[in-house]
Formats: structure tokens, C-alpha cells, sequence
DNA sequence: AGCACGCCGACT
DNA sequence: GTCGGCGTGCTC
């Protein structure tokens, strides 16, 4: 019998095709399954959303095509998946099928029905048995078996606060286990920030799980390799997926037990496509599945802080402490040098220098953070005041010595450093401020003479985004870390996160101050949990950690986030931020959404903003949305479009607009009569010239 | 977003 | 004379 069907097919909500299409179909089809579809003049994937029996009466009949086939190899996408999708496109403001699309492994998209039957014939289910993993190999500490028994008792969700060292990934793993093992047929999902960055842990829970119920997931992975493991996801062979942020959309028929494990790092929001926060739809997903959720880390975001106070009523997380480390393990002493004390434009101080230099001759490793590539962040003319500005972009383009190029890190376009200044011809050009590779210099030159105990020279590293370009290249260095063929280690805040260097017991941060007054006001968080968790780093071994140290350069000693960190006080910390936020109407006690804009001239961008700002005001004022709605606008702010920090990359300009309310529902009902004043506004005639605009819900920096 | 159609500069 | 630049328009 004919039916008509609801598709969620790829095409991005700024389209006018944004909703889900209706298809004609002669073939039996149930929700959820994949089908092709003709779409235009090509063929493409869709996704079946719903079932009618009769055709909905706003289509026009000879609009409706036909579908092309049925996927019938594969299950249809149940309904908590489906559900889990609606609401993500919903609460970022996209097109189901956008979500849809790219949650699902490219090669789905890709293959031709029949190139897909042979490969699904080539993984056919060889489910085998999960080890059981129940036993760790280490005896848990007191500690670990307590918050082990507080989440065999409680539903959820759990925020783990457990300094470094204190065990959280052992807690998780037995977790994890316990629920596999009572249930043969559950799973866990295991989410990581950057899975380049922890391999470690893929080998220890493939170590403990056995290899075969263990896939993993992340954009790194080849188009086979994300398809296979995401069939067995799907077809539930696979017990355990360990994933970055994606992994979130993973089908997963019997998911159990979700784990953050570094729930705070920003990876987690997707900075592309769909804006969303993994972690945050791991809380709605848990909830929708009825599985269990842990979020942890040693320095929580605000958000989860936040969460989990302990209230009268109960916060809407547990939260769990883990605060001492595991052995006789401490945590490294901060020391403050105070830069006030020191001469004029001093990079490294001198205290700074003799402490590392003691350790290279004692055989230990030291890592020195930085947070700018490149050799100089501006190439300066002292004659005409020329700088190196992008042509492309209202930025400036990076000195990098190395290849000695003018390198523009928002849009790539790079020159030879010229030989003498390009506006006045003055040979006097000087770099201005400094970035890792300078850093590296100028500490090679330091510690020359420097021996290691062996007697060899001291060998310095530099470890960022450009040193690990290539391929390979950030394991090879890693390796060399690791080896001790390094002894001073600098790089940008890459090499703080994941990494276990057990040798390393000096940890210093040459210039931090820049987050004490930013304009970006999480910005003190980001530097709190990035200082936490490289002094994290230092001392992992016991034998070490009592002489391992945390540097920090500072203008500003005495000031209570270094205050706090010298503590390793984590809550005092947050406490203090938090009232600083609540004072601020600022999140996690508000919400937040961006509305960007893209265009050829800044003025288009800003007009169009804030005209449809204008129409979404004029519609509250005109009545013409109902009473329930302009009494939840009038608890949204909307300010004025403004351009953005950096104005222009690649020769587009760009706007953006913020709204603000204490209400997320009334958040969300703005963002709705926007999305529809957007559309409206970008037809009209004086908007030539807009190229695009997005939505960001809960953005991470304004 | 793709992918077409459609009108103006340097080349086999 | 074409090949191809990316500007605008359409997709149930």
C-alpha cells in the first residue's frame, strides 16, 4: 500500500529546505530506517522520521517523488536515538537531518545500496564474549570502593571531583564493569576530550576489556574503520565505545553507563555544523535511556559545579570527592615569581632558570607552557610603525623563524618575511613579543654548558601544533619525552592535557597573566584548570612528587586564582567565581545564545543582526505572538550586534549578537520567532551580500 | 551544504 | 573560438 513518509534528509536549517521532506513510498518502511532518497538531480540518505497513511495535507502532490531504496541490512535507528537528535537539532537550533547526517559514519552516506550489503555481509555478527574485567589490578583505596557504592546506590548524575592521581579512571572502568558484567547485554560509552591525546587509556581499557567488544570512535579514524565500529555499536556486538564528542550520537541499543572523563575541557563543544555540547547531551541522553552518567575531572566546569551544590532539595547532580591521590603521591608545590621583581621585559627569571637548569643536572624533565606558536605573534617596523597585518584578515600575520614565513593563523595565508619593511623600506624590522619557538631559543642559549648526568648536553623540545604537523610526528616527540631523551620540554597548552610524563617534575607558565583580565570571562576557568592540570603532571611517580614543583610567572601574585591554585583549592576557586557570575548575570546563572553573521562588508552583517532583531521586537509589540510568549520575551535580552573580536578571516566580514535570559525556556522560545525572523530577513532585498548566519546556544567565548 | 545553470577573462 | 572563474538559485 502507498505511504508517505516523513524524511530527515542532510540540508542545514538556513536552507529552505530545513525541515523533513515528504517522500512517497510503495515499499513497506518503518520509522527509523535508513533509506535513499532522490533529492534534486542526485540520490541521498535519509532517514525515516515518520510513517502516514495518508498524505499531509500542506504538500502539493506532484512535488512528492518516490524513494530509492531501503537499507535493509541495516536495523532502524531506535527510538531514543531518534529522540536524542530531534532534540539536539531543536535545542541548537539546526535541521534534524543536519544532526541526523552527521551523526551517522560517512561511508552510510557514501556507499551505494549494494556496495553497503557486501560490506555488511564482510562484518556480519561475530559477537564474542567480553571479559569480564571485574577484577582491577591494583586494590582500590578506601576512597575509590566508597564512591563506587554511592553510585550503586543513587541514580544520578555524578559528577566526580578527583584531584589527578586520585584513581577517577579506575573508579570508571569498575563502573563500567560491574554494569557490563550483570547485564550480557549492556554498554558503555566512554567519552574522551582528544583520543590522540590518551592513548594510554584506549590501551587500558582495551588491556581490561579484551580488544573485541571495544571500538572506538573519533574523527581521526579512517571511513571503514568509523563504519565498522559503528555497526557494531549498532548492532550491539561492540560492549564498550570509546569516543571524542561524536561518539555521543553513537547507536547504541542497551547504552547503560555514559562516562565524561574530563568534562570541563571545551573540546566537548563542537565548534562547527551543530554547536553542540557532548557532555551536556550526555546528561539529556542518560536521562532518555535510563543509564547512569559520570562527569569527571579535577577542575569541573562552573556549569557542573554548579550542578551539583549540595542543597536542601539536592542538587541535580551527585557530587562525588575524590581529593587525595593514590600512594604516598602529593600534589607539586606552585611557586610564585613575582615579574614586578625582575627586569624590564625578562622573559624566563632568573629563579626560574637555575631551578630548571638543577634538574636537567639531576636527570629530571621540566615543561615550560606558552600559549603563542610561533617565534613572535607581530613583525614590527620601529621606522614607519609598520606591522605585519594579514591582508585577508583583521588580524596579524605570526613571525615563524623556522621557515621564516609570515604565517596568518586564522586563514593560512603565508608569505617569506620580507627583507626590509614593506612600506618605508627600512631595514630595522623586529620581531615583537615571543611564542614557543623563541622560547625554545633563548632557553637552548641559557643552558648551554648545562650537562645531564651522563655528561651529554642538555637537549631541549618544543612541542605544538606546528612540531606535530606532520602525521606521526606528536608520538615520535612524545616518544622522546617519554625515553628521557628530552630534558626541557616547551610547548603550548597541548602538551598539559592527557599526557603522563612521569619524569617531568618542574612545570612552569612563562606568562599566564593574559586570562587574569580578559574580556572573555571564562577565561580565568580555562587558565585554573589548565594550571591544575599541568601541575598535574609534574610528579606523577611517588618516589618524585615530593620534590616536584609548578612555576608560575606572574604581575599579579597575590591574586586569588593563583591564590587558590597554590592551595590546590579548586572549590574556593569556583566559589569565588561563581558569586563573581551570579553578580554578573552571567552563565552558569544565565543562559546564553549567539546569533553570527557572515557577509561581504561589516555594515551588511551588522544591519542584517540587527534588523532582525528589530522584527523579533516589533512581533512581541505588534501582539502578534500570544500572551504565554511575549511574557517570556520580555525576559530576554538581546543587545546590539557588535563585530566580532576579529572582524574579518578570509576577506569575510562578521557580526554577531548576543542573547541573554535567567530562563532557558524563555531563551529558547526567542531563539525559535528568531530562527523564522532570520529566514524572513535574509529574503528582503537591502540583505544582499550576507553569506551566512548561524546560531551558537551556550557558547563557550563571546 | 551540494550541484546546477549562467555570464565574462586567458589559453590549447 | 573554448575552458573555467564563482555568483545565484533549487532541492519533497
Amino acid at each position: 500500500m502507498q505511504k508517505w513518509l516523513d524524511i530527515a534528509v542532510s540540508a542545514p536549517a538556513h536552507s529552505q529546505v530545513g525541515g523533513l521532506l515528504t517522500y512517497a513510498s510503495e515499499l513497506s518502511a518503518e520509522v527509523g530506517q535508513l533509506v535513499r532518497v532522490p533529492f534534486g538531480n542526485r540520490e541521498v540518505l535519509g532517514v525515516v522520521w515518520a510513517v502516514h497513511d495518508s498524505l499531509p495535507s500542506k504538500i502539493s502532490t506532484h512535488t512528492v517523488r518516490n524513494i530509492a531504496a531501503v537499507l535493509e541490512g541495516v536495523a532502524p535507528l531506535n527510538k531514543h536515538w531518534r529522540q536524542l537528535v530531534q532534540f539536539t537539532a531543536q535545542y541548537y537550533q539546526r535541521s534534524i537531518g543536519e544532526v541526523a547526517m552527521a551523526a551517522l559514519p560517512p561511508q552510510l552516506r557514501d556507499l551505494t545500496t549494494i556496495q553497503l550489503a557486501r560490506r555488511l555481509k564482510k562484518h556480519s555478527a561475530t559477537s564474542e564474549e567480553l571479559t569480564a574485567a571485574l577484577q582491577s589490578p591494583w586494590p582500590l583505596s578506601e576512597q575509590q570502593i566508597q564512591v563506587l557504592a554511592q553510585m550503586a546506590e543513587a541514580p544520578g548524575p555524578f559528577l566526580i571531583h578527583g584531584a589527578t592521581g586520585s584513581g577517577k579512571t579506575e573508579v570508571y572502568l569498575q563502573a563500567v564493569a560491574r554494569c557490563l558484567s550483570e547485564d550480557p547485554e549492556s554498554q558503555a560509552l566512554l567519552m574522551v576530550p582528544e583520543i590522540n591525546l590518551t592513548p594510554q587509556l584506549e590501551e587500558r581499557v582495551k588491556a581490561r576489556f579484551g580488544a573485541v567488544g571495544v571500538v572506538s570512535m573519533h574523527s581521526g579514524m579512517t571511513a571503514p574503520q568509523r563504519l565498522k565500529s559503528w555497526l557494531a555499536a549498532h548492532n550491539g556486538s561492540a560492549r564498550i565505545v570509546l569516543g571524542t564528542r561524536m561518539s555521543i550520537f553513537a547507536s547504541m541499543p542497551k547504552l547503560k553507563w555514559i562516562v565524561v572523563d574530563e568534562e570541563h575541557d571545551a573540546s566537548y563543544k563542537q565548534q562547527e555544523g551543530a554547536r553542540y555540547s557532548a557532555r551536556d547531551l550526555a546528561v539529556y541522553r542518560a536521562k532518555l535511556e535510563g543509564a547512569k552518567v559520570i562527569l569527571g575531572s579535577a577542575t569541573p566546569s562552573l556549569e557542573s559545579w554548579h550542578h551539583s551544590r549540595p542543597t536542601a532539595e539536592g542538587g541535580r547532580y551527585l557530587r562525588l570527592q575524590m581529593p587525595s591521590r593514590i600512594g604516598a603521591g602529593q600534589l607539586p608545590f606552585v611557586r610564585r615569581v613575582d615579574m614586578n621583581h625582575q627586569p624590564r621585559k625578562t622573559v624566563l627569571s632568573s629563579q626560574l632558570i637555575s631551578a630548571i637548569q638543577e634538574r636537567v643536572a639531576k636527570g629530571e624533565q621540566s615543561m615550560l607552557l606558552l600559549n603563542r606558536r610561533g617565534y613572535a605573534p607581530v613583525l614590527h617596523c620601529a621606522d614607519c610603525d609598520w606591522k605585519s597585518e594579514c591582508a585577508h584578515c583583521s588580524a596579524f600575520r605570526v613571525f615563524h623563524k623556522i621557515d621564516r614565513t609570515l604565517r596568518c593563523h586564522h586563514c593560512g595565508f603565508t608569505e617569506r618575511v620580507p627583507r626590509a619593511c614593506p612600506a618605508c623600506g627600512n631595514a630595522d624590522i623586529a620581531p615583537m613579543g615571543r611564542g614557543t619557538e623563541q622560547l625554545e631559543e633563548h632557553l637552548a642559549e641559557l643552558l648551554t654548558g648545562v650537562k645531564r648526568p651522563d655528561g651529554q648536553p642538555v637537549r631541549v623540545m618544543r612541542i605544538d601544533a606546528d612540531s606535530t604537523k606532520l602525521k606521526g610526528s606528536l608520538e615520535a616527540q612524545l616518544a622522546d619525552v617519554h625515553s628521557g631523551e628530552v630534558d626541557v620540554l616547551v610547548g603550548t597548552q597541548m602538551i598539559a592535557k592527557g599526557h603522563d610524563f612521569r619524569r617531568i617534575t618542574l612545570v612552569a607558565a612563562v606568562n599566564p597573566d593574559g586570562a587574569l583580565f580578559s574580556s572573555d570571562f571564562r577565561a580565568p576557568e580555562r587558565l585554573f584548570a589548565l594550571l591544575m592540570q599541568a601541575g598535574g603532571r609534574a610528579g606523577r611517580d611517588a618516589a618524585q612528587s615530593a620534590s616536584s614543583e609548578m612555576w608560575v610567572q606572574t604581575f599579579h601574585p597575590s591574586h586569588a586564582l593563583f591564590e587558590a591554585l597554590k592551595k590546590h583549592d579548586y572549590p574556593a576557586f569556583a566559589e569565588q567565581q561563581l558569586k563573581e557570575r551570579l553578580e554578573a548575570g552571567l552563565p552558569p546563572t544565565s543562559f546564553q545564545a549567539l546569533i553570527r553573521s557572515d557577509a561581504k562588508s561589516q555594515a551588511v552583517a551588522l544591519a542584517f543582526l540587527n534588523h532582525a532583531n528589530l522584527q523579533l521586537q516589533s512581533l512581541s509589540s505588534l501582539n502578534q505572538v500570544d500572551e504565554n510568549d511575549s511574557g517570556l520575551l520580555s525576559e530576554v535580552s538581546v543587545y546590539p550586534a557588535v563585530p566580532m573580536s576579529i572582524q574579518r578571516v578570509a576577506n569575510v566580514e562578521r557580526a554577531q549578537m548576543l542573547m541573554e535570559s535567567p530562563s532557558r525556556k524563555a531563551l529558547h522560545r526567542a531563539l525559535d520567532l528568531m530562527q523564522q525572523t532570520l529566514h524572513a530577513t535574509r529574503s528582503e532585498p537591502e540583505h544582499k551580500g550576507l553569506i551566512r548566519w548561524l546560531v551558537d546556544v551556550d557558547p563557550l567565548a563571546i
